[in-house]
RNA sequence: GCCGGGGUGGCGAAACGGUAGACGCGGCGGACUUAAAAUCCGCUGUCCCGUCAGGGACGUGUGGGUUCGACUCCCACCCCCGGCACCA
């Protein structure tokens, strides 16, 4: 009898697949379309790891199941190649990074088509091809020219080891989410996409998106968005006022000072000249220092001599700079009332200001507060309002400012505006020429793509440039409004930006006039199904949203939310760690394609747990896998040399072969890969124990296995006879009836322990039930004395005895 | 601190409020073998009683609760993982 060689076989039916186009897919012709998608990745020089074939596993299990289920799935690969990463790799190694990815996309293309992904390859992307960034840029110009794009000055982060700007997301505790380096503030000119008018709509979506309920949480917790108050106190003596946000007007009475963030415009104008020196002592102080050391240090703030009034009461109130009020929330000032607010407590405290209780605590009795009391309570102190609940009095606050024009409800959210400029060099350049005659001006669209030149000397230059800026060839150019002469733009996009559109890239890559043909667009968006890492919750899977309800707005298409259902799958670590090669614990695939073959890992990987939980990889168990597929194809085996005709398929037989195909599609369909395995070596023990197979038994194993194991199962059904090819050969059905037991195991309980397991016809009504329990030795032996007061009988599933308790 | 997700045998894990531990790893015993590997068969939550047959108690992070019945629902708490974090 033959044995398994995986080698052999994965090696034969690659090469057919290949050969044949059987992955490959009629864009245009598909009746019904299912677009499969799997978050591209970085092509890392290490290529794949484990996590990443763990999460492409499951995606293409999904896939291979659809297709089988009659759909014309779409499954495309693509490689978000630009980036910080392949720049600062390339830099270490001495290699261009335009060689590097070259290599390692080559790399990654023969790892994903070694674990038997039925991936159509002619629509492969790469984000660093101009045939793509070109569109890239369009899309920048789209929203330049919609107004959702701009260039402003702005307090960035700097990592001053990657010797960049970072988006407030790259910006893990402080640190550079890269290399780790602490991060400081400049402010420089940067372009901006203005997420922040679609803050609401994306918001609102969530509430009807097929989506992961962690992702939705994620992205409703950033977006943040928050109810309130906004208003103006005057300053005394003085033209300007202050405004600020609260979401507690009725605290507004507890007032008893103000802040402003150090960057406030306001700090300069209202400072008094005996105050001036100690307030730019203070705000220079507080620029430098970093964002932890802004987190972690104690409250510290100075008094600007300037005092602000409260319209509602005439209080005069001081203003002060504090560092732990941020320009980027809000108005960058707030109404401090240090007895309803942490911050604002412990600030009073350090600088002995006022406390006023506005808001009695529970039993309270007019002492003095030990911390801020932040809940809702009765008002007191506060006029008019005194007496009336926290809520209703905010709502009758607002109400009162509002008849009376000086204040106004108000959302805000924390969401801030998507940086976009990188001053790096591995990016897509930004499409825009500076003018000094007519400012920024779009690169007109027939003359994209602006290619990113190649540059020996693209290591970053430490200062607020790009790169780029350094070539003149690139950065000289002419302005396409008057033609005189004008300098490019040289900071490169983020990107998230890359990555933001690819989805509607890749069923028409055949176009290189248009970034995604309207037809083929309508018809295979929005994407059917979407699985990745929850570490995107927030960055990426949050901008592709934008981009798409942006492009929606623009009339280019026809939905505003491209990802019809997503999944996030969990993610596997090793030993506790994430995998990564700063921890220098990558683990790559190839060994074991090597040692067990690709459908011993990808059954293995999906077998170990759930797919959307993750979990610690470790290799220990993997030969269990290994022997479940070398009984299968024992079995197989035994089956072809079996001799004697077959008889009909006896009736226990069918009902677990429907019985499991029913448990390998329900599960396959929420992702439940490990228990759809086990349900297959389920019925592989029992066909091991069969005297004879039967052809349709075996048939239908094979189909049930074919996504998780596509080359075996290929080989097995080329083998027994089956028409090439399984993996586009119908789906099998689960007969309800067929499936149905004809007897079940009853448990029979007496006071809720089980004393007896009875076997009965399924469907017994309950006194036939009763009568089979009451007849069982043991269930007599524990009922001997007591006297039955209840009985709970679930059809086909227990009998509870319940006694009474004296006996 | 806030928001998610978890905590079940030696290990990875299963389990519509209804027989806890499916499936697999590991371990133990056996068959085959000169022997070993591979393979196959059996046993394998803990403790107690029993020579066997068998029987019993306990058991899903901790403590309460609801229920005939709780891994599952409710309340309080502990621990681990992930995310966010001075957001006014």
């Amino acid at each position: 009898m033959a044995r398994y060689d995986h080698r052999a076989i994965e090696a034969k039916w690659r090469e057919r697949w290949e050969r044949d186009g059987i992955y490959e897919i009629d864009v245009d012709g598909a009746q019904r379309p299912f677009y499969n998608l799997m978050m591209f990745p970085y092509p890392s020089a290490e290529g794949l790891h484990i996590g990443n074939v763990f999460a492409f596993t499951g995606v293409d299990i999904f896939g291979r199941y659809m297709a089988m289920r009659g759909y014309d799935v779409f499954e495309p690969f693509g490689h978000d190649a630009f980036g910080i990463h392949s720049e600062n790799f390339a830099l270490k190694q001495n290699v261009h990074p335009m060689t590097l990815i070259r290599n390692n996309i080559n790399n990654f293309r023969g790892q994903m088509k070694q674990l038997g992904t039925r991936i159509a390859w002619s629509h492969e992307v790469d984000t660093t091809d101009p045939a793509y960034y070109r569109w890239t840029q369009w899309i920048f110009l789209q929203l330049f020219k919609h107004g959702l794009a701009e260039k402003r000055l702005a307090p960035v982060n700097w990592c001053p080891s990657c010797k960049t700007v970072l988006a407030d997301e790259q910006v893990i505790d402080g640190h550079c989410e890269r290399c780790s380096s602490e991060i400081t503030h400049r402010s420089l000119e940067q372009w901006f996409f203005k997420i922040t008018s679609y803050a609401d709509r994306l918001l609102k979506n969530l509430d009807w998106i097929d989506w992961s309920e962690v992702v939705k949480t994620a992205q409703r917790n950033w977006i943040g968005r928050s109810e309130g108050l906004e208003m103006s106190f005057p300053v005394e003596g003085s033209e300007e006022s202050i405004s600020f946000f609260t979401t507690r007007p009725d605290t507004i009475f507890g007032v008893t000072f103000m802040v402003l963030a150090p960057e406030h415009p306001l700090v300069e104008r209202i400072t008094t000249s005996d105050r001036r020196a100690a307030v730019e002592d203070y705000v220079a102080q507080a620029m430098r220092k970093t964002a932890v050391d802004r987190q972690t240090m104690e409250r510290t703030g100075v008094f600007t001599g300037a005092y602000a009034v409260n319209p509602l009461n005439g209080d005069r109130v001081p203003v002060w700079v504090a560092d732990y009020v941020l320009i980027t929330y809000g108005t960058g000032a707030i109404m401090a009332v240090p007895a309803h607010d942490e911050r604002d407590f412990d600030f009073a405290r350090q600088y002995d200001l006022p406390i006023k209780v506005v808001v009695a605590p529970p039993g309270w009795s007019g002492g003095e507060l030990s911390g801020a009391y932040t809940g809702a309570g009765v008002l007191v102190n506060s006029d008019e309002f005194d007496g009336i609940e926290s809520k209703a009095a905010a709502e009758a606050i607002i109400a009162k400012l509002e008849r009376d024009g000086s204040g106004k409800h108000q959302v805000t959210y924390r969401l801030r505006d998507w940086l976009i400029s990188r001053q790096r060099y591995w990016g897509t350049p930004i499409p825009i020429v500076h003018c000094q005659a007519c400012g920024p001006v779009a690169v007109p669209e027939e003359q994209l793509p602006v290619v990113l030149p190649y540059v020996e000397e693209f290591r970053p230059t430490g200062t607020d440039k790009s790169p780029l800026a350094s070539v003149e060839s690139f950065a000289r150019t002419t302005c396409p409004s008057c033609g005189r002469e004008a300098r490019r733009e040289t900071d490169v996009c983020d990107t998230f930006l890359d990555s933001s559109w690819y989805y509607l890239r890749y069923p028409s890559t055949e176009y290189d006039d248009r970034p995604f043909d309207a037809e083929l667009t309508k018809k295979w968006l929005p994407v059917s199904n979407y699985i990745g890492g929850k570490e995107h919750s927030v960055l990426h899977l949050l901008y592709s949203r934008f981009v798409t309800m942006a492009l929606h707005d623009m009339g280019f298409l026809e939905f505003e939310e491209p990802f019809q259902r997503f999944r996030a799958h969990g993610m596997l670590i090793l030993r506790g760690a994430k995998i990564s090669k700063s921890r220098g614990n990558i683990v790559t695939p190839d060994e074991y394609f090597e040692s067990h073959g690709a459908d011993t890992l990808r059954a293995y990987l999906m077998f170990a747990g759930r797919y959307e939980e993750g979990g610690d990889f470790s290799d220990q168990g993997i030969e269990g896998v290994y022997r479940f597929l070398n009984r299968v194809w024992d079995l197989v085996q035994r089956y072809r040399a079996q001799e004697a005709a077959e008889g009909p398929l006896p009736i226990e037989a069918q009902r677990l072969v429907h019985r499991t195909i029913r448990k390998v599609t329900e599960d396959i369909g929420e992702l439940k890969y490990n228990t759809a395995i086990a349900a297959l070596m389920e019925y592989s023990n029992d066909l091991q124990h069969r005297p004879a197979l039967n052809s349709e038994e075996v048939r239908t194993f094979l189909l049930l296995l074919a996504p998780f194991a596509p080359f075996m199962a290929e080989e097995l059904w080329e083998q027994i006879g089956g028409a090439y090819s399984i993996h586009t050969t119908s789906w099998p059905q689960a007969d309800e009836e067929l499936a149905r037991e004809q007897e079940v195991a009853v448990a029979v309980q007496i006071d809720g322990r089980t004393r007896d397991v009875i076997q009965i016809a399924a469907g017994s009504d309950e006194e036939a039930a009763l009568q089979r329990a009451r007849e069982s030795a043991r269930v007599q032996r524990h009922l001997d004395g007591k006297r039955v007061v209840r009985t709970i009988y679930v059809p086909d599933r227990l009998i509870n005895f319940v006694t009474a308790s004296e006996g």
